[in-house]
DNA sequence: CGGTATCCCCTATGATACTG
DNA sequence: CAGTATCATAGGGGATACCG
């Protein structure tokens, strides 16, 4: 028998929506790039921006989306430590679907109340 | 690229895009939501359509929009049986912001090749 | 044709406690 | 302040076989 090697959920190469989804996977990470929308933020203002995510997920979606190349990680030499996150142009042009998807939530969440 | 799982979304009523994250919940959601986009289409089709879903997890989701609402599920009376899916008008209301997230994945991908 | 049934792995997330 | 460490868990997803 063979043995079962997993194969890894791939995307398909070239295939516009994986490549999307590839970046705002995870359960939280749209409301992570929300946050970012109006500019930098420092971890403690996400935190409290997003109180529904536990500081360890916030701090694994945003080593994520730094890797991914679509937040930036800013360290101050500060005392205490100040550290501040901030969109690359990549993450901006994640923007317009994420707006999107909070339009579309709005809009269903009117219907569901009439 | 190796794409993530989504865990379920259940929390955050009242949260516009806890709303709609909702609905697309799940890893291939998106695409077979976007795979109705023309019209109704019947489980081999779509199964042909995403050949790199399963037809486990194809079931799956299709069971699972068709509860929220997203989709109906048509069984003719035929020998053998036909059974067709749609998009109800709720499902419709999640178009714009699938196109918007492939839109996006198409730029990314272009910037990818220059 | 349009699915189920099994089995099993894997990863995202949670809760709690601790640190430089 | 900005994280880590550790333990635990649900459920998504893959593969394969089988069914009315």
């Amino acid at each position: 028998m063979v043995l079962k090697q997993r194969a890894k959920v791939q995307a398909l190469p070239g295939c516009p929506m994986s490549k999307c989804m590839g970046l705002l996977g995870g359960l939280w990470t749209p409301e992570l790039i929300w946050a970012l929308n109006d500019g930098a933020r420092r971890f403690s203002e996400l935190r409290r921006d997003c109180p529904f995510i536990s500081a360890k997920v916030i701090t694994s979606r945003l080593r994520d989306l730094e890797q991914r190349g679509v937040l930036s990680r800013r360290v101050m030499p500060t005392s205490p430590p100040t550290v501040e996150y901030d969109l690359t142009p990549l993450g901006r042009e994640l923007l317009p679907a994420i707006k999107s998807i909070v339009e579309v939530g709005s809009r269903l969440l009117l219907r569901d109340k009439h």
